[in-house]
DNA sequence: ATAATAAAAGACAAAAATGTCTTTTAATCG
DNA sequence: CGATTAAAAGACATTTTTGTCTTTTATTAT
């Protein structure tokens, strides 16, 4: 059973939140950061988030402009957006809904020996991912009370 | 982005923990549960379960005992072992100690934007864990009131 | 217009997780 | 003992996730 790693996002997830909250401390005032600066600055593989990146502009969560000068950046409403939204257009919303022990559909009438507890669990989750927005961390990761890479 | 499901545990730990949870219900007073029922009984794939069962079994976590009357079986320790201890053994301790949004490494010196909520989320789903038993669903499991596999 | 820049898109590759099948080993029963 | 039963172990296949590379498209500047 060689497990290497589980986690409760998928890396996608992990590198799409990481690349938002980054491009919300890099683009400010008329700013854009380009793929390359964004896969420095969270560590992580450069083509690989420009594909999460895309997705996440096909829905309008993340502006991009292409050419000299372009690159990624977030209107007012992208800053406000919750951590909660970026996961669900990664992930999906399984985290939110699903079974702990993987029954095929959590249900309180059909109830797996976790259910009550773990509804408390998943509550939390979205509670906490929901309160949190993209552009609030902004002046901590400039202060350098926060960060998004190891160094 | 073609993701299919995310989930808190891997599915390895999910079938881990209901087949241990099934062996505690049909163990009783000496008897064994074989393979094939269990297999049935949680609706899952059968050599995958037999698998996850011999890692448990070479850390001592389940008995069992081949040939004709053979099967898997808990004794008293393994029907009061806490689903963290599955947990542990199936997927390693990452979901209590790794970062929520993948840094290297979760430190409260080096935190990412969410250290602080992601941490409490973390103990929380550990007390959770920590505090259920193999054994503690036996009854309601009979009684029809909780449930391992669908229908 | 042309060249340079940078994101978008598509094809492909590697790694990990999940699932299946076959052979081997140990225990029981006749 | 030999036959049968059932778990253990090993080999292999499939799917999913993660990561890389190349080509295309759009924008800007000269
Ligand atoms: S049925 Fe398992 S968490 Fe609800
Ligand atoms: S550093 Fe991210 S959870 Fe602790």
């Amino acid at each position: 059973m060689p497990r290497i790693f589980v986690r409760m996002l998928s890396k996608t997830c992990e590198y799409g939140l990481r690349a938002m909250i980054f491009i919300a401390q890099h683009s400010r005032d008329g700013k854009r950061i380009g793929i390359s600066q964004i896969a420095e600055g969270i560590d992580s593989p450069e083509h690989f988030i420009a594909k999460i990146l895309q997705v996440l502009g096909r829905k309008g969560i993340v502006q991009s402009i292409k050419g000299p000068n372009g690159g990624f950046y977030l209107d007012e409403k992208g800053r406000k957006c919750s951590l909660a939204t970026i996961v669900r257009a990664l992930d999906g919303d399984d985290l939110f809904n699903g079974c702990g022990i993987g029954l095929r559909q959590c249900s309180p009438v059909h109830p797996c020996p976790i259910h009550d507890e773990f509804k408390k669990i998943r509550e939390d989750i979205e509670t906490m991912l929901e309160g949190a927005r993209i552009g609030e961390f902004t002046e901590k990761l400039d202060e350098g009370l926060l960060f998004l890479k190891r160094n």
